[in-house]
DNA sequence: TCTTCATGCAACAAACAATATTACATGAAA
DNA sequence: TTTCATGTAATATTGTTTGTTGCATGAAGA
């Protein structure tokens, strides 16, 4: 399976953003990203809707962040991604007729419900100021600019 | 992100040679489960290997179940078919060179690992036996034959 | 006003992984 | 020796994620 790196990647983008001044253009953040551009805004265009972030277009237009990295977790991120599936493994029919498959969807559901439930909540305990912090400190040991890629 | 449903089918497969007298060929078995005989194989193959079914060829071959339903758990299934890809979101780089990344990843990572770790955990709790056991209660309750599909 | 820069969005292409299919070899029973 | 069934490799199909192209929209600046 392919796995999708969107938390990945827009945690990643977001953090850069909140190093930098003024309004960064998708061109910039697709440049420290390996990615296009496109990608980018359709990315960040599930956060503008949950009002994480703002663009404007035109000269001097970009992304700005307008959210409190204490409060927004990497679970609102989540969310504003719009909750993409978590686990690559699934049941063969979600609606069986077999009454085998019913009981080992039954068991099967219960225990990926419960596991999901727990990365929720691990989600919902990090905020973005959390891995501002834990970024710094890496800083600090190493002593360079922060990014490459 | 297509699902990968081998532990939910080859579950399925297993419960229904449980209901089946003598050695159940891969035809039938993707009869049952509308797939095809070589993909039976495959993922029978892996059971194989753990000692779980014997297969035998030629006249009157087929698979036949060589384990105990009271102690082998979906967790053992699971290591059976090669414990695969729990997840369908992951870091967009393993191994990051950007602290950012890095810092990102760790958090990631902590919050899928606790995740993995209760899904294992549930997955060990249920013993194909329970599977069976809920099945032959929902046969109970709707008195009609164990399967279509 | 007109050019330039940037996002918005839709349509299409490429890359990749899971599943399905085909073809043929191997081995056992009738 | 024919038939049946698994073993396995190679290939095709399908679906999803990611990447790309093209054009419309709108804002700043000359």
């Amino acid at each position: 399976m392919k796995r999708d790196s969107r938390l990945s990647g827009v945690l990643h983008v977001l953090l850069h953003m909140a190093e930098m001044e003024g309004p960064v253009t998708s061109e910039a953040l697709a440049g420290i990203m390996q990615t296009n551009p496109v990608v980018i805004r359709r990315t960040l265009a599930g956060l503008r809707e949950q009002g994480l972030v703002t663009s404007v277009k035109g000269h001097g237009g970009g992304w700005r962040l307008c959210c409190d990295f204490d409060t927004v977790t990497l679970h609102d991120i989540y969310v504003a991604l719009g909750e993409p599936a978590v686990f690559a493994m699934g049941n063969r029919t979600e609606s069986p007729g077999c009454l085998v498959e019913k009981a080992v969807n039954a068991h099967m559901n219960d225990a990926f419900q419960q596991a999901e439930a727990v990365l929720m909540a691990r989600l919902r305990d990090v905020t973005l100021a959390d891995l501002s912090r834990d970024f710094h400190r890496g800083l600090q040991r190493r002593d360079h600019s922060h990014c490459s890629s």
